[in-house]
DNA sequence: AACGCGGGGAG
DNA sequence: CTCCCAGCGTT
């Protein structure tokens, strides 16, 4: 047979011949993105991954990955870090209670399970941070259980292949897709390669804005398409408006240290570190508001000296302008009162501790402005 | 079922 | 700017 004859099995041909999970399978296979745990889908990889993906996305993972992958290369050795320091690793990655969910579950691996991870979904779902999604992510991706995986991506593809109305916030709507999708994956052939190639297809061509169509293996199957519905499907509720605020944080120094606090875990940014600070009242300065919360953080008496950077950042349900303000220690013994942690440090030790983004835009403004001081 | 939780990229 | 993203646990 003469490779010229091969036309009727060129990837970039739509196939009709083929159902549409199997068109999907062979669009995955010419098109597919390369990442680092697909090389190599062990069940620990895939679970890292598939943790770190939740609400982030692939091009943001990619690195911290690697460091992740390097540092702990397998469950044992995630189970017997510092809780510190695999927040060390997640430093800038987002919803932090994902890394500490992801080091208790080692830990349970290897204390129950002799650090091997369950197949079934129902025994994944049992170990913390695992979700339906994960569950059916590790399940299927590392240990070809069929079982399918609906994320973002997937319920937007879906709504769209199906032509649903449905709100696609709402869990019923999340159910009826699950197993309207079920025989479709079983119908692969490949739950695995079935449950990522509908999550890249989401990713790379059916994406919330001005869907690539025209490049959709999908493109005969789609309710959607057929009835020029694209741009209104998904159905997505309205979400609310972000309020904003005003913080102010002070930083203190004593000797030649500074004064940072460690987040309660059952905090947002729960278990990073911050300069102690809050809430400006109203008629209050960003001078005035540091002192007072200084005060009742921390138990010490401050003046403040001086403003490092006026930070604005953006959360997912508010956003916020934080003043940072040089303090001077005036009399006082630290005490905590609302930290699970005090501690002074050098300013050089700032690196080894984990901040939130925004935080870690103060500390830029305080290297920059001592050492030209 | 609704809500809170980070951060960054795309349009 | 706004919207969205390989979701989960709590209430």
């Amino acid at each position: 047979m003469s490779s010229r004859t091969h036309k009727a099995t060129s990837p970039r041909r739509n196939r009709p011949e083929l159902k549409w999970p199997a068109r999907l399978l062979a669009w995955f296979e010419t098109s597919k993105r390369e990442m680092p745990w697909r090389t190599e889908p062990v069940p620990y990889r895939v679970w890292i991954s598939e943790v770190m993906l939740q609400q982030t996305r692939v091009e943001t993972v990619i690195p911290y990955f690697e460091r992740f992958l390097a540092r702990f290369p397998d469950v044992h050795a995630l189970a017997a870090a510092q809780p510190q320091e695999v927040l060390k690793l997640w430093e800038g990655l987002g919803y932090y209670r994902r890394a500490r969910m992801l080091h208790a579950a080692a830990k349970e691996i290897v204390a129950t399970n002799d650090g091997k991870l369950p197949r079934e979904p129902e025994a994944l779902r049992r170990l913390p941070g695992f979700g339906p999604y994960t569950a059916a992510a590790v399940a299927s991706i590392a240990y070809g259980v069929a079982e399918p995986v609906v994320d973002g991506n997937v319920l937007r593809v879906g709504a769209r292949l199906f032509g649903s109305d449905e709100d696609i916030t709402k869990s019923a709507t999340h159910t009826a897709l699950t197993e309207r999708l079920r025989p479709a994956l079983e119908a692969s052939g490949d739950p695995g390669t079935f449950n990522q190639a509908l999550m890249e297809l989401g990713s790379l061509v059916c994406v919330p804005r001005e869907p690539r169509c025209d490049t959709c293996p999908l493109r005969n199957d789609c309710v959607a398409r057929r009835e020029k519905r694209t741009a209104e499907l998904p159905v997505k509720a309205p979400r609310k408006a972000r309020p904003h605020k005003h913080i102010a944080v002070g930083v203190c120094w004593r000797r030649g240290k500074l004064l940072i606090g460690r987040r309660r875990d059952d905090q947002m940014l729960g278990g990073l570190w911050e300069f102690p600070g809050g809430k400006i009242e109203s008629g209050e300065s960003p001078e005035q508001a540091a002192v007072r919360e200084v005060a009742e953080e921390t138990a010490l008496t401050v003046e403040p000296c001086g403003t490092y950077a006026h930070v604005e950042h953006g959360y997912t349900h508010f956003t916020v302008t934080i003043t940072a303000i040089r303090c001077r220690v005036l009399k006082g013994r630290t005490r905590a009162r609302s930290a699970a942690e005090l501690r002074w440090i050098h300013p050089s030790e700032l690196a080894e501790y984990p901040f939130p983004r925004a935080n870690q835009r103060i500390i830029e403004a305080i290297h920059k402005q001592e050492l030209h001081a």
